[in-house]
DNA sequence: CCTCCGATGTAACTTTATAACATTCGCCCG
DNA sequence: CGGGCGAATGTTATAAAGTTACATCGGAGG
């Protein structure tokens, strides 16, 4: 399993990286990456973090791109559902997607002290949870994994 | 890792024996297991799946037990706090714990067609969930793992 | 050119959750 | 006894998150 995680990065072609994956696989499958799109996917690229809808949108007035809920929300949802970002459930929030292009099966640590969001990968059906789903009968369609804690640099500072 | 599963079971029994055990932890521990925090514990156990908040404050409003939002809300808090019930974030709702007084680190089963919650629990830090953790250097304190699909009856219902 | 569909714009509203402050009740201390 | 303290409850108001419904726009294909 890697791991995108709380170690510094080179941000600004992170963003134009990540953009360029989802403009390329979008282009081969046929889908609109339109300009709120677009830009909503750059604020969450550009903040690293995860945004509320409400904080997405508020950007995209300032913007002149749409000033009511569903424009956010329905970016959003096109983001999701194809894969690009992802929802935090805990935090009623959303965070670029760190793996655009993969499987997806991911798992989240949520620093509870800086809101730093790591996104790691897994394999869907293995491990704890597939083998309750096994014993239970229960087929997985879909897993939230979501741990909230201290990241290294926040124990730290905990320490200090 | 044992669950408390799909299957029917003695829900007469089930209730007096969670509120039954709840009350004695209360008594040993100090905590005030008053009549409106019982009466939502005994509210969800009948039920035995996920309700939200309103749909509780309704059933109390209806018993005269308060009528306002910040009356479930504390009731809730008291449960969750002292693992008696869960928040399902996915649904933004609560149910009773399957086990309580055992160490908790449950994982949600979510049927998406009946909306049956089964519990099971695993251990917090192992697994493939712990491993992430290690690797990134981060310290969970909490998880919240669930996972949508579909049950056993309803994977039936949708073969016929 | 026109029409159909996916995307966008907008208003209104529902659901979920919390803040803030007043009140009550049991209990301990003097 | 009674005063006061802390936990729980009652109540008003409001914030935050998400959805419904409907009008409009704009490009792809007949």
């Amino acid at each position: 399993m890697d791991s995108i995680g709380f170690e510094p990065h080179d941000h600004a072609s992170c963003i134009q990286d990540g953009i360029a994956a989802v403009d390329a696989y979008c282009r081969a499958n046929g889908l609109q990456f339109t300009p709120v799109r677009r830009r909503v996917l750059e604020i969450l690229l550009q903040e690293h973090r995860a945004l509320g809808a409400y904080e997405i949108l508020d950007r995209l007035r300032e913007e002149g791109l749409g000033s009511q809920p569903p424009v956010a929300y329905r970016a959003l949802d096109f983001l999701v559902k194809n894969g690009f970002a992802h929802k935090i459930e805990r935090l009623n929030a959303f965070i670029a997607c760190s793996h655009p292009g993969e499987t997806h099966a991911p798992v989240f640590l949520i620093c509870r002290a800086c809101d730093a969001v790591a996104e790691a990968q897994r394999e869907p059906t293995q491990g704890q949870l597939g083998q309750a789903a096994r014993d239970a009968g229960f087929v997985i369609e879909r897993a939230v994994i979501e741990a909230e804690g201290l990241c290294p640099k926040c124990q730290e500072d905990a320490a200090a």
